[in-house]
DNA sequence: CGTCAACTTGAAGGTTATCAAGGCATGTGG
DNA sequence: CCACATGCCTTGATAACCTTCAAGTTGACG
């Protein structure tokens, strides 16, 4: 709400900068598109799984998700969507939907009729670049989530949830001193992460015992990003790793970040301290790829002193 | 193999091909396409999280698979690749790579620099619009892996699995009569399902004593595909569902699948029977979306007999 | 002051991981 | 042709992790 309001701009314009910055041109015809804004309440299905949408929408205020549901009628929570998302894009070229869109909270909502961002599509090439673009940064974003779910146990795996939030948080100027609203229920966490909502409650305990995370009413703060508690890097040792024992070097992950990489982040990145701490080494390293293939995704957002 | 070398067609072209009829126009840019075509033995890692490729690559035999390793050295198996697909295609928009990409089997792979790629997108506006459809629908089946791993449980997750698997290899003319090579080891398959191998196991042999696959030798034939032994569809009752309970719907899924949709797809459509049996409800209705929107994903392979 | 949603706690049981060992096929070198 | 190694699959026992059930607490709000 606050950082929203108060930088007054199209919200498209505000996530396709965050890539690069458009021309005067490009910025003109984004804010000739017409936009049909509504506020839709907490709680509420915006499109859903089956539907064949005629529009796409823009998150303009508010937090909202993506979520599948499965025969058995559980729920699973594939993304969360903050200012600035645009979750249905997709619909675009795939006609029928394979998710539901949920609000969590009240949201400010964009739609944009598919036809006008086709034809802004054609006409304003680096813009549809960028929005193709969007939905590649998300499919990055659900591999993470994959890997987070089937590889590494609650502690970690709630951890690794905080984390890339507010990263992502902060790329739209959502967060400050590692600090942001997380307006999710633990039900809904436990959605997201695959887990059952008692064990969250405890997880989320843990961490707090933990002195890493500081969670209350609807608050998040992160305490130890920098993981300056780290209980050795012991772990990373090569006996470690049992699987695929041809491959050469089964830690690749370590060695995939560059010291390059490594310096244009020093300020945000995490140690590479094991799974049951925050700051994982995972995190900003895929979202930053993932993110603008570059620094601008996370250095455009404002820096954190 | 065999399916593969029989339509001596670029692979590319057939891949597109099944979401649309290619002009003789499209057709020709395609095959201009400078391919270097290699054979890469099996085990190997073709591309490395964090590289920054300057060319995308199409697997035209062989099975390949996208992987994360968390900080831990466990390995997350995000997707199995097949003749067809474009596993980096991602990284002509997104420079830094966030998996690697290695094979499972020997594979048949022809590189593609990212400089003919663009300059095919902007000359063929239809084929850039595939290409980006293309990386929709990988998403699309990320999300499914992510609800599969989530909120399943191993048996379920397991049968799942191998719906989607036939589901695909069949998209490109590699099943017969619901039968498919599956060259995945126990380990491999158990790094895609977050589960250990010695439960992967367990739960293959449920699945063969349940009589809804025959697994041996590398060769999966899915028994009991329509789900014939069905358990009541007595879980489809509200009651079951706890979460969400101010949805309108919380068993969304099964309204999703409208009748029209039933209709079009009859031949394939798994029965709505619980998580325990193959033909799992989710399966064929979110690929079939993924694909192509549409029925052309999967009416576009050969008629199952 | 009562209600409701969200959060919390304890106890019990189920699912899955881990450890350890054995089996079976394939391939290689002597 | 046999000894040996290697990769993959299999099995049993034990323990850890997580879910489920059941109940209680807290805080917001009318």
């Amino acid at each position: 709400m606050s950082a929203i309001n108060a930088r007054n701009t199209h919200p498209l314009i505000r996530k396709l900068e965050t890539v690069f910055p458009l021309s005067d041109e490009e910025r003109k015809a984004i804010l000739a598109l017409p936009i049909d804004q509504r506020v839709i309440e907490a709680h509420q299905d915006i499109v859903r799984e089956g539907d064949r949408p005629s529009r796409s929408f823009v998150i303009a205020d508010g937090v909202a998700c993506a979520f599948k549901m499965t025969g058995e009628g559980k729920r699973q929570i594939l993304a969360f969507h903050i200012t600035g998302d645009m979750p249905d894009l997709q619909s675009l070229h795939l006609q029928t939907l394979d998710i539901s869109i949920g609000t969590i909270t009240a949201c400010k909502v964009g739609f944009i009729q598919h036809e006008d961002l086709q034809r802004l599509c054609e006409r304003q090439a680096r813009v549809a670049a960028a929005l193709w673009r969007e939905t590649l940064i998300y499919a990055a974003m659900f591999r993470e989530w994959i890997t987070n779910i089937g590889r590494r146990q609650a502690l970690g795996r709630a951890a690794h949830f905080m984390c890339e939030y507010i990263v992502r948080a902060r790329a739209m100027g959502l967060v400050e001193d590692y600090s942001c609203e997380l307006p999710i229920t633990q039900e809904e966490l436990s959605d997201a992460m695959g887990l059952s909502i008692v064990h969250v409650n405890r997880v989320l305990q843990e961490l707090r015992k933990l002195g890493l995370i500081n969670l209350e009413s609807r608050h998040l703060t992160v305490l130890d990003w920098t993981g300056s508690r780290k209980s050795e890097t012991s772990t990373r040792d090569t006996s470690t790793c049992r699987r695929r024992p041809r491959s050469v070097t089964p830690l690749r992950q370590t060695a995939a970040r560059t010291d390059e990489q490594r310096a244009a982040h020093e300020p945000l990145r995490p140690s590479a301290i094991p799974e049951t701490a925050l700051g994982q080494v995972g995190i900003l390293h895929s979202l930053k790829n993932a993110a603008a293939g570059e620094s601008s995704f996370v250095s455009s957002a404002p820096p954190i002193s």
